[in-house]
DNA sequence: TTCTCTCATTTCATCGTCGAAATCCTGTGC
DNA sequence: GCACAGGATTTCGACGATGAAATGAGAGAA
């Protein structure tokens, strides 16, 4: 910096002046100025601007596994919001472990942000409530009602009471659901899906059938095909499935098509996410839209909004829209 | 560090030697200055580290668009890998824009880092050439052979070649390229890949029909569904589909089967990337597996060599084996 | 002419860490 | 008893930027 202000016969803090644009400057300093930055190719030290300023410019995104779709077109869609704020995103991975998820909101990570969009998976809303205190942070998914950090969610459980009301509604009475895993904290996804499932049964005045809870602890394709391979060779009857994302519907989708299963003639499909594949499987999925983009402009608008805020004002928590999209699997 | 040492009794030196563990400490001392890291909660700030240092401990990972199935997987296990080595990982996004590869190139992202990978879209391998050594840098994708930067790619052209090869030995005579895409240049995946479709033909003595030449610009599901609905709009005969990667191939199947065209009865459909729905469409798509944990695993460490020996060491080029993955769809 | 006011620019110190070199300390050999 | 080796610890400065406050230079008023 001083050698650019060398070149344009000022001082270090007048090219300082020029290229914050914070402080006055007169037209012709500033051309100069300009004109030697550009003869250096001089760019500003982010570390010591980091330093002297205390802000990094970049925020941290933890996801379970980027390799899963959902959290993959966050991300993109995340990226995406946090480049029109001028942020870089630095990236976490936390493969859907505790200990990752700690480090991260410890702030333990490689690299220091000005704040953090994360996902949890492991950790318990009381964890969080501590943790959250040490950064600004936005929470994704489901958690506690009135949580004291800021956070995004969908209405889980009334997107899937939408979802499996539609499957009753095309007459459909043996519903199974796809992807019940007895071990999730009561604000999780999955206990969410599984109770909007529970009370539209329930207002249609219907029991739910323990025989129809398809377990899966993961949500990938895999496990959405060993699920209904089960399920099938239980022998259990079934005219309808509510999976709880897509990859599981998918993952099902081609278990049912294996075995000759016409869908949605034999047993209708409704999945969860619309990812972008859905659109174009066999047969195109009827799936759920949590409206993702939204979630992720919220998420970094939320952010965005601590970090001017600072950690007093009350925390927010946005519920995105979702809609139910209607394709030929259901 | 300061205040460390303050409890610990020593210098805020010492407790940096303790931290760092390059310099001797002796073990009371050690003991010391860690039971006063724990009271106090301390963590090392980066920035300041940064500015002393000069290295930031994080590397760019730059790729067109995350929500494409095949650079968020790579994106994962490039954030895994390059976790196992320490490094944090920047995302940035470049949207297919050679405007936004420049800046990458050039440095100006907001972010300073150690190093960078990209995969390159729009930049020719000239400007690369003269770009990449402003900074520590792995590229992924296609480039001109002896192009003095270090790069990780696959062999497009002998996996098309391999692809193709399959689909006439079973028999199949009218084979559709899926991606052509006339405004590329001569070493991208696009151009390999349909040089190897071109060589497998030739192989079999026979020539390539322009009519069986669909093209696509971009390798999005849309994209394949529409070449494949131009084909059947123009009235091509074809009994085969190479698709230039799974997207389009997973868009093609789509296509067919609302046309009611048997896979791979009436059409065979070979893919490209082996994306992980790519096992569960229905019919599961044949298709070639271009090692992406291994590309991904390649370039960090090449980036780590080359931050090791600095940048005279003579570039690499890494070719990753693929294998062509048999499924149902051809 | 002198004083005040304002805008432009500079001076100075500082953020938290680490490289280099100086200093301290303890034990060893003669 | 003394010089000396060698490990442990400290001192000192610098990395490159910026906040706060001081300085300089004109314009206008008294």
């Amino acid at each position: 910096m001083a050698d650019v202000g060398a070149i344009a016969g000022v001082t270090s803090r007048t090219v300082s002046n020029v290229l914050s644009g914070k402080v006055a400057v007169s037209p012709e300093t500033q051309a100069a100025v300009l004109r030697a930055v550009d003869q250096l190719g001089y760019r500003m030290n982010t570390a010591a601007k980091h330093l002297r300023t205390g802000r990094t410019g970049s925020i941290t995104l933890a996801l379970p596994d980027l390799s899963v779709d959902y959290f993959s077109q966050l991300a993109g869609a995340v990226a995406r919001e946090a480049d029109r704020h001028g942020w870089a995103v630095t990236l976490e991975q936390t493969n859907y472990e505790r200990q990752r998820e700690l480090q991260v909101l410890l702030g333990q990570g490689k690299h220091l942000s000005d704040g953090l969009i994360i996902q949890p998976y492991a950790l318990q809303d009381d964890d969080i409530e501590i943790l959250a205190a040490k950064q600004p942070c936005v929470l994704l998914g489901d958690h506690a009602p009135g949580l004291p950090v800021d956070h995004i969610t969908m209405a889980n459980a009334d997107a899937a009471q939408c979802a499996t009301q539609h499957l009753l509604n095309i007459g459909r009475r043996r519903i199974a659901a796809v992807g019940v895993n007895s071990s999730g904290g009561p604000h999780t996804a999955e206990t969410l899906r599984l109770r909007g499932y529970e009370a539209a049964l329930e207002a249609a005045g219907m029991l739910t059938d323990p025989e129809l809870l398809a377990e899966a602890r993961r949500w990938r394709l895999q496990d959405g095909a060993a699920a209904v391979e089960g399920l099938l060779s239980r022998g259990v009857h079934f005219d309808a499935l509510f999976c709880f994302n897509d990859s599981l519907a998918l993952g099902a989708l081609h278990v049912l098509s294996q075995h000759g299963v016409a869908v949605p003639d034999d047993v209708a499909v409704v999945g969860f996410d619309d990812i972008a594949v859905s659109a174009y499987s066999n047969p195109p999925l009827t799936t759920i839209n949590p409206g993702g983009t939204g979630i992720a402009a919220a998420a970094v608008q939320a952010l965005s909004r601590r970090l001017a805020q600072g950690p007093s004002e009350a925390a927010v928590g946005v519920v995105q829209d979702f809609h139910l999209v209607l394709r030929s699997s259901a």
